[in-house]
DNA sequence: CGGTTTTGACCTGCGC
DNA sequence: GCGCAGGTCAAAACCG
């Protein structure tokens, strides 16, 4: 069942102990190395007067992790020699008279090596920024072949061409459940046209940089509801009874796919006494019911920051350990969110994007979960678990396992940049901590994982649903992202670590999944070792108390406030 | 008084 | 077709 709550207990221990070989993934190795280069470099090079070792060193840390390790063992070697060395000047200087002037020599030599160290980064920044720039460039190029497509799109109804058309292109671009992501995406707007309502508030859409992932099949569900659910246009799609007649027959049969796609769900496990995780937005309970297997009742909310807004988030606890706290979210914001709710926003859509662009063909939901797992948490893999169980796909995020939020891979750290930081706004006791950090941390690994790697495109190709000005903002932000990364790894003392670190989370991740750097279809050839394809929604425990009724008069403990 | 929660009823999909 | 389970509705109750 939850063998995201068992299996890496401690991937990493609390205690570092001089790891042989770390199996945290190529991300800590540059780090770790760049740091204790830095001080071996000074207090032990010091005493010497091999230069070029220590410069190639620095150089090689820094972005390719693949040279990494020779330079690592250039430079255990060179330390070596230099032990050898030191100790033949500790022979001639027997007599100590001669001491004084090794000193001086050796700290000229140690300003000398300081000194190229210093031109060296520079130019590396150089390169670095560079590179930063290329990708900024890249993307913008992408985005704007993603505009024209979109207006070719809404003019005809392209659909398969585009990408084919972008992969030969040679752009940074989609794979094959690209399309399928465009389809339902475009469908979803065909479809949520219709209500009057979103004329003012469907448009504001969602500054989150999540864009509908909305893939709405939810028409089956017209009946009633079509009345009196109108002023929500939660479902909307699906006009009242029956004569959902979207404008686009294009779309109509995108609707079968769609259909088939079904909705994704995100859900997230993290323990917490309160009865609801604060993410930042405002809910209403609409229902509560008993679900089988579990005693808890599951509590459902719906979005009430905007009227119309269609996400839903289901809450409950878990069965066997009641104090997880299993959330699970659906669909898009349509408005505006609030710094605080941006985290867990974006957490939802990428993930919610990341699995339905994976989802497209079969044997993705694996890949997806290897991809997805690596962009949450590269030293544990199994925080971040796909189903491709029906009913709906759902992508976990087990937060359950983290023992401490601030060790967390610093990978995200160093990304300070999406999300400003929520403000852990008059939260009850229990969930001052961690938990509310949480969803923020993870947030920014996917959302800035979906926005650098191979994967922004998923997230551009959905953009033809949006209005202009929608993808205006989206592009804005994004610029802002860019550009916060940029500042915030320039500011960071540390800048070649951060930057190497911050490359090859970016990069790196990518590459673990096989990709040519430049190529979107990141996802594609994913090993998917960690294959927890899992049971994402709660349990499956005991007995079965309840039926369609929900008599849980006395139950309102848990989900309930 | 307006918004939220509660909760019985209802609807739908699915498996048998 | 039937029963079950999940999901939603909506009137009533509750709350600030």
């Amino acid at each position: 069942m939850d063998d995201a709550s068992t299996p890496n207990r401690s991937p990493l221990p609390p205690t570092i102990q001089f790891p042989v070989n770390p199996n945290c993934t190529n991300d800590e190795i540059p780090r770790r190395v760049i740091g204790e280069m830095d001080f071996f470099a000074e207090k032990n090079h010091k005493l010497v007067d091999d230069h070029v070792d220590d410069s190639d060193h620095a150089n090689a840390t820094d972005i390719n992790g693949s040279i990494d390790r020779t330079a690592l063992e250039l430079n255990v070697n060179t330390g070596l020699n230099l032990l050898t060395t030191n100790t033949s000047s500790d022979q001639s200087s027997v007599d100590d008279g001669i001491s004084s002037n090794m000193e001086d020599k050796r700290a000229k030599n140690e300003l000398a090596v300081l000194q190229v160290e210093l031109e060296r980064m520079n130019t590396e920044n150089q390169q670095l920024r560079e590179m930063l720039s290329q990708v900024t460039s890249n993307y913008n190029t992408v985005q704007k072949h993603l505009v024209t497509l979109m207006q070719q799109q809404q003019d005809g109804k392209p659909e398969k061409n585009d990408e084919q058309k972008k992969s030969n292109g040679g752009l940074i671009v989609p794979r094959q459940f690209m399309d399928l992501g465009i389809a339902a995406a475009a469908a979803a707007e065909v479809d949520t046209d219709e209500p009057s309502l979103s004329s003012t508030e469907g448009r504001s859409h969602d500054l989150s940089g999540s864009p509908n992932v909305e893939v709405a099949s939810k028409e089956f569900r017209s009946r009633k509801r079509g009345s009196s659910e109108e002023g929500r246009g939660i479902g909307r799609e699906d006009s009242p009874d029956g004569n959902k007649v979207p404008r686009f027959n294009s779309s109509k049969t995108v609707d079968q796919t769609e259909a088939t796609m079904r909705k994704a769900r995100v859900s997230v496990r993290a323990r917490s006494e309160t009865p609801m995780i604060t993410d930042g937005c405002q809910w209403r309970k609409y229902g509560q019911k008993m679900a089988k297997g579990n005693p808890c009742p599951r509590a459902y909310y719906r979005c009430t920051m905007a009227a119309g807004c269609p996400v839903r988030k289901q809450v409950q606890r878990c069965a066997e350990d009641r104090t997880i706290l299993i959330t699970t979210y659906e669909g898009n914001h349509n408005h505006p969110l609030p710094p605080a709710a941006m985290a867990m926003a974006s957490t939802t859509s990428s993930a919610a994007r990341m699995l339905l662009s994976g989802s497209m063909s079969s044997a993705d939901g694996l890949m997806n979960s290897n991809f997805l797992t690596r962009t949450l948490l590269p030293c544990s893999s199994s925080m971040a678990t796909i189903s491709a169980s029906a009913p709906f796909p759902t992508v976990t995020l087990d937060l359950t396992q983290i023992p401490n939020p601030l060790q967390i891979p610093r990978t995200e750290g160093q990304f300070q940049v999406p999300f400003p930081n929520p403000p852990p706004h008059n939260l009850p006791n229990s969930q001052l901590s961690p938990l509310p950090l949480l969803p923020q941390i993870f947030g920014q690994a996917l959302y800035n994982q979906s926005k650098f790697s191979g994967l922004q495109m998923s997230h551009d190709i959905e953009q033809p649903q949006m209005s202009h000005q929608h993808q205006q903002g989206q592009q804005k932000s994004l610029a802002d992202t860019v550009n916060a990364a940029t500042a915030a790894i320039a500011a960071d003392p540390n800048f070649t670590a951060a930057l190497a670190a911050a490359i090859t989370s970016i990069i790196g991740s990518s590459h673990n999944n096989n990709v040519a750097n430049n190529n979107g279809a990141n996802l594609t050839s994913a090993t998917n070792s960690n294959g927890n394809v899992t049971t994402t929604t709660t349990t499956t425990t005991s007995n079965s108390n309840s039926n369609g009724n929900n008599k849980i008069s006395n139950s309102s403990n848990f989900a309930a406030n």
